[in-house]
DNA sequence: GACATATAGTTAGTTATGCAACTAATTCAA
DNA sequence: TTGAATTAGTTGCATAACTAACTATATGTC
């Protein structure tokens, strides 16, 4: 028996991922509060395209460990509120870019904002530490079920 | 500014909570192979009510960090599949006690099995202490986000 | 006892998730 | 170069999430 195996009453707990949620929740209020018609799925797409504009479908699938018919829906409501446009590739007509519009541009600096702000309630009295601990580990646990061998 | 401010760049890997997704997909995946037609999220509910039968829905909300209306639905579907079911309480006629069936039985022990088979391959080479930390860091985060002074 | 307040649960509406089956475009190989 | 396999994206189906508004019961205060 492996020393990693959990004592029964532990399991749910890991694999809830409360504190996540909870951060999650409270980062949507807060966008809530501050007027912005955002959920955080959408925002976490945005996020990665304000890193690097005019990523594949796939590629922000990737990114932001979702599969492909969720980006193609979430694309679909930012689509809708004018954030993103798909631009097709001239290279490789199967492929979409997901391009920010203009409209975008202002949410940037007030979502990092709201988002650093709720990092800040959510890691009150977490040291610098323990945040690389725990960003470590869960990199390895992701590793761990996606490496090809295992799959 | 805060010793714990995020760099802009490591905000979305943490608020995501990628390693957790994974584990339920995970999870999900083997009951599947197993032949369980059994969402983890109402295996969730199992798990607290094999601890503890005869919860409200109230409490069992509480417990799995899900609101009301949630676990109303959740509690549909556990119906339908014929493994617990809603009794009124003679105490307090709004509460309902959800008590599992006798056909919940033998999926106790099988699905405890699959959890604990899936939560050593996800904790494969995570030490006891890394794991104890982020449970604890967990724990702290959600405090924070929930203690009555801050909401 | 009566009225205001709080609590337990349900329902409606919107968004998001995953899987599977599908189309269209590309690549690889005989 | 043609036919098989792969890749990118969409759509249908089922489940689940949160908020807000609702019903019914219980509690507490005057």
């Amino acid at each position: 028996m492996s020393n990693n195996q959990f004592k029964r009453g532990e399991l749910y707990s890991v694999i809830n991922g409360m504190a996540t949620t909870a951060v999650a929740r409270r980062l949507q209020k807060n966008f809530r509060n501050a007027g912005l018609e955002l959920t955080i799925e959408q925002w976490s797409l945005l996020y990665h395209l304000w890193k690097e504009d005019g990523l594949s479908q796939q590629e922000l699938g990737t990114r932001t460990f979702r599969d492909k018919a969720s980006i193609t829906r979430l694309i679909d409501n930012l689509e809708k509120l004018g954030l993103v446009e798909r631009v097709a590739s001239k290279t490789d007509r199967r492929i979409n870019l997901v391009c920010l519009t203009l409209a975008a541009k202002p949410l940037q600096q007030i979502t990092y904002e709201l988002a650093n702000q709720t990092m800040q309630e959510a890691l009150n009295n977490i040291t610098k530490d323990e945040i690389e601990i725990v960003k470590n580990v869960f990199q390895r646990v992701y590793d761990n079920l996606t490496s090809p061998d295992l799959i």
